[in-house]
Order: C-alpha cells, then structure tokens, then sequence
DNA sequence: TGTACATCAGTGAACGCGCGTTCACTGATGTAC
DNA sequence: TGTACATCAGTGAACGCGCGTTCACTGATGTAC
C-alpha cells in the first residue's frame, strides 16, 4: 500500500479508475453501496470529481454493466474454445456461464437482474452480442431449426440456476458441480 | 376515494396496512421507492407509527417477502388443482409460476431476486414451504429417484425464464407464451 | 526554446433531499374494582 | 354502572446520515506563435 508517489492533480485515467473502484464495491459491498461517492473515494479524488467524465449516477452504473458483459462474452468465448464439436462447445459456454456468474455475483446481477438503463449505446451494444453469442452457438449445434426457442430455452435454465445459485436458495445439500454438469449435458 | 369517516386516532390494523401498502408501493414504483416512511404515508400514518409493529425497516421488508410467498404458494397449488395426472399438475404449475412472476414482478423480485434477511421464522418457513411444494410435486410426477437433481433443473428454468421475462432481457420477437407452453411440456 | 493563454480535470464548500431512528408526548382502549 | 389507571398505538419534532448535484475556484496541460 504505497502512497501515491506524485499525488498528482490530474488523475490520468480517473473514468477507467471510477469503473474499476464501482466494480470493486459491487463485488465487495453490494449494489446498495455503489454510489458516485463510494467510487470517488475509492479512486481517492473527491467527490465532484466524476461529474466531468459521468454526468450522471446513471452513466456510471451503465458503463459498468457493459464492461462487465464484455467480460462475460469473453468468458463464454474462452470456455467454448476448449471444445472442438459445436455441442461440446454450447455445454462449455453454459459451464462459463455459470463460473461467471459465481465469479461475479454482482456484477452479473447488476447485468441482469435489473431494469438498466437502456440509454447508453455501449451498454446495448455489450448485451446483444451476448445473446448473439449464445443463438450463434444454438445453431451451430443444432441448427436454424427452432434456434430462438432452445436459445432462449438454454439461457433459461443455466440464467435461473445460477441466479438461484447466487442468491443462497439452492437446497444446501445439492452438489452444484454436478448438477451443472448434468444440466448442461442435456442441453 | 371517501374520506376516513371517523379519523381514528388509532388504525385498527396498521401491521397489515402497511404490508399492504408495502406490497403496493413495490408493485408500483419498485424496490428503490419500498421505505417505511412511504409505506406509513400510503397507510396514513405519521412516519413514526410503524416502529411499534416493525422495530425495523428489514422486519417490514421480510414480511411483505412472506406474504409474497404464501400468495405465490397458493397460486401454484391452484394451477396443479386444475390437473388429473401428476405431470400435468407440475406442468401447470411450471405455467402458474411464471404467470405469478410475471404479475407480481417486484413483489417476486423481492422473494428470489435479493439476499433476503434471513431472521424472519416467518419468511423462513414460507421459503422452505415452496421447495417442499416443488419437490412434492417433482417426487408425484416423477418418483423419488434423483428427485432434488431434476427439482432443480426445473426450477431454474422456470425461474430463469421468469426472471428474463421480468426484466425484459427475452427478445421482443419471442412468443413468451408459447415458449412457455413448449418449455413447460418437456419439464 | 519561451511565453501567453485557452482548455481541461481536479478541489472543497454548500445546497436540499429523503431516509431510519429516537423521543417526549397524548389520545384511545381495556381491565380491576 | 362508574371510575381509576395501566397499557397500547398513535403524533410531531428533532437528530444525524449519506446521497447527488451545483458552484466558483485552481492547478495542470497542451497549443499557437
């Protein structure tokens, strides 16, 4: 934990510094702490600071779901690479899926589990690649045949188990890993 | 929109009231508006009047979650009632979930979507209450054997769908009933 | 290479807001006798 | 049936809190010449 060397008065990278520190919060302190305030303290700047890189609460909040769904479609995309069949490759994205999810509570609740404010145009961007990825994936295995109903099938059952995950109402008892495991090889 | 005839000094009822008005509040204006001091003005109460019955804007909070899932319960055995056969009853009830969700998106938010608190008796039975009514019905269908296994792959796409639904995230395109009814008869 | 100056990205004080909670109080209710 | 009184369930003022946002400001940076 070293002091900051120059203790500059320029930041230099404060917007990406802010991202950071929110998504740290998140992480660490729930979705209820994540305010303008906590990440300015965070970045150590005070806390009128972010007005000129986010005008808004709002805008920070959106940027910090479209970098974290820029994580996630890299997840998805890294788990699916270690497959060679195209149903193989559908099974790892849903296992990633899931290992997200748990990696980033969150974050990915942040990213789905609320009314985001559809406004900024990265966020949008960010999430309909992710649901592309996921039809592109349906019909590589399976084909164009009925590819939105199972897509939307599939995202059904890995969204809800890992949602239910995250939130501690899995029966204590239940051995994740392998209900995942058996989940995901029906798909 | 008559006025109260005699201004009661005391309510009557201002633990239910203000479970009512909670529930109201949430359905209307979401979590972020679910205050005490809103919930008192709905029930026409000063601010200070629902210490008495809830020491805590938690314990007001956990009891509208119960409410919620004791409405929720009830709407699931009326969807089974409506079959003969033990698959078509989980089927129905695969159907009633989601309906439910989908009419009481805040309330049923609140029921699954949070770390809710866990002290409530009340809430914690209510909870547990509706596992048991799942598996039951999984246990009938099905019979016992990997009965926890397929309870839960059943209730996470049922819940993930619900939970797309809710917020939106389904592709505008999507035949959400007919989605169900194909998902739903494959349980 | 040096200087003037516009622009950018910070600071810190202040604003009003709604919140949960506490407190002394008071009106209404119910019970004992 | 009446009365005294304890208890209950309200009121309204006040508290401190953290929040987002605004504002005049100032230090740092970059560009024109």
């Amino acid at each position: 934990m070293k002091k900051k060397p120059p203790k500059n008065y320029h930041h230099g990278d404060l917007r990406g510094a802010l991202i950071k520190a929110g998504r740290e919060i998140l992480e660490k302190d729930g979705a209820a702490a994540l305010t303008l305030r906590a990440c300015a303290r965070k970045a150590g700047v005070s806390h009128a600071a972010p007005q000129h890189h986010f005008p808004t609460a709002a805008d920070l909040l959106a940027e910090i779901a479209a970098t974290g769904y820029e994580d996630f479609h890299q997840a998805l995309d890294d788990g699916a690479a270690k497959e060679e069949a195209a149903a193989a490759k559908l099974q790892a994205m849903g296992r990633s899926y899931v290992t997200f999810a748990k990696a980033h509570p969150a974050v990915y609740k942040l990213m789905f589990g609320a009314e985001t404010p559809p406004k900024s145009e990265h966020l949008q961007h960010a999430m309909s690649a992710a649901w592309n990825q996921l039809t592109s994936a349906v019909t590589a295995a399976y084909g164009p045949d009925e590819a939105q109903l199972r897509a939307v099938s599939t995202w059904s059952l890995v969204h809800g188990f890992a949602m239910l995950a995250i939130n501690h109402r899995l029966p204590p008892t239940l051995d994740q890993a392998r209900a995942l495991e058996t989940m995901t090889s029906r798909l």
